[in-house]
DNA sequence: TTTT
DNA sequence: TTTT
């Protein structure tokens, strides 16, 4: 159950390579860093400026084996998550907070990647993989070619 | 399995009651008419012109019994889904397309409402769920322990 | 120009009113707190879990105003917008870092409320607007013609 | 000013190049064939099922132009939008009514394409262009390398 | 056929 | 701090 949306779309490319870790349970947790950039025209100097964002996607279990297994400094992708804020002490014991995507969604956008990768992804500290989520086999992501698709196009 | 992103986003009011039925196995199917609205005031006539969109939405299983349950006209609503063009036979047994929105989220925004019911919605005749697909058919939607973070932010 | 998609859909409620204030400028911030939250049954205590996330949200300009004249602590808003995080320095010196959701949509779905806000909306720190971007500031939404294409859908 | 949310969001591959054509007042249309897909292994037979959902999606004024120039047959994009259904006459003067989706931002996905290009677009069936709206600035969604963006990462 |  |  929810009560709101809480959802971020992203398409962009890795900064560097994903992070795999495993938790406790042997879960994959994969930590990503995607950018996106806008630029325009500067009103005043007339230059073209550039401005890159960077976003911090984490992802688990399947979602993240897979991400670890394909993705690497460069890829594009698209990404499916939700918001969520972390709340951690730094060495001097202070409060800090960090904002993350953890992703439910994965697709590879480099010529031969391929594939949507669909799961739920959570935290999961210990009573295994999840239930009523969606998830399935997950599965390797095999590149379906989309060759010549043009024949029964119904319009 | 996808390659490819198929996704729609509604907010918007019910034209009239859904309308409910159930497939020879049993699962519910909701038909449900949205209308999303835009006004503009008209460069020439300077009046104010409105343009009302309607958008044929199904839902399957548990969310349809809950769009039964819980929708009416009038309700005010956030859809996600998928964009579906089925192919059906007029009376002269000419070729007609229909576009749908295949709903998987639904929530309710009205005041007393509440809550997201959230599902994997396939057309399903006969054969049960389905695979390569997420979700598992209704039941409660179960979501998913997050671990222990933090609720309270403080800004 | 972008290079890739940054979008963020937000439905929530605010968590108080709207902190409005006004660049050097002229020109209206106004800072919102939206809530999203999920429930679900823990998997061990079987207990009923809720798990509220906070969005800090930054609007500009018309939308800023608006925010601050129709919004109030409990509002229900839809939100579109991007991630933006901002650096900054505490008050050891150290950096820090804050994420955001600037908005550049907004729409009030509480029964009262009403209408869509729709704007660009973009640090503006003086010399004004910008460019490559799409937009401009604030002034009446004035949406686009359409022709006259039918509004009555007979289904 | 809107009421509701109608937003179509795609990512997929062109089914064949696309057709530009003038409106009379001299602002291009474009129309573009798109296909997203999803396969799934088949519970009966076990045989892998693939889907392919195609989409008709149409731009104007630049945003169409730069769809005449840049893209082609096979082009992965994404699009975003609305949806809007038409009512038109066949041959037998009987109603038929097409869904399509209205874009107002696309990008290219290919590896040497790029950039966003983003526009409001409507039927605009005589009266020029637009005002409040966004866009224009058009010019050449021009390729931005991404090279080696890893150095300023903030985490 | 909704909603403002 | 919201909402159910």
């Amino acid at each position: 159950m929810a009560r709101g949306i809480n959802k971020v779309i992203l398409v962009g490319n890795l900064g560097r390579d994903p992070e795999v870790r495993y938790s406790a349970n042997g879960a994959a947790i994969a930590n990503v860093s995607i950018a996106t950039s806008e630029s325009w025209k500067d009103k005043n100097t007339g230059e073209q400026v550039e401005k890159t964002e960077w976003h911090r996607v984490v992802m688990f279990r399947r979602l993240a084996e897979i991400a670890g297994e394909y993705l690497k400094k460069g890829s594009k992708v698209y990404i499916e998550g939700k918001l969520q804020t972390r709340k951690w002490q730094d060495k001097e014991g202070q409060d800090r907070y960090t904002t993350e995507i953890v992703a439910n969604e994965m697709q590879m956008l480099d010529s031969r990647g391929g594939g949507t990768a669909n799961f739920d992804n959570n935290y999961d500290s210990g009573q295994s993989s999840s239930g009523g989520g969606a998830g399935s086999g997950g599965g390797q992501p095999e590149p379906v070619p989309m060759g010549d698709f043009d024949d029964d196009i119904p319009f």
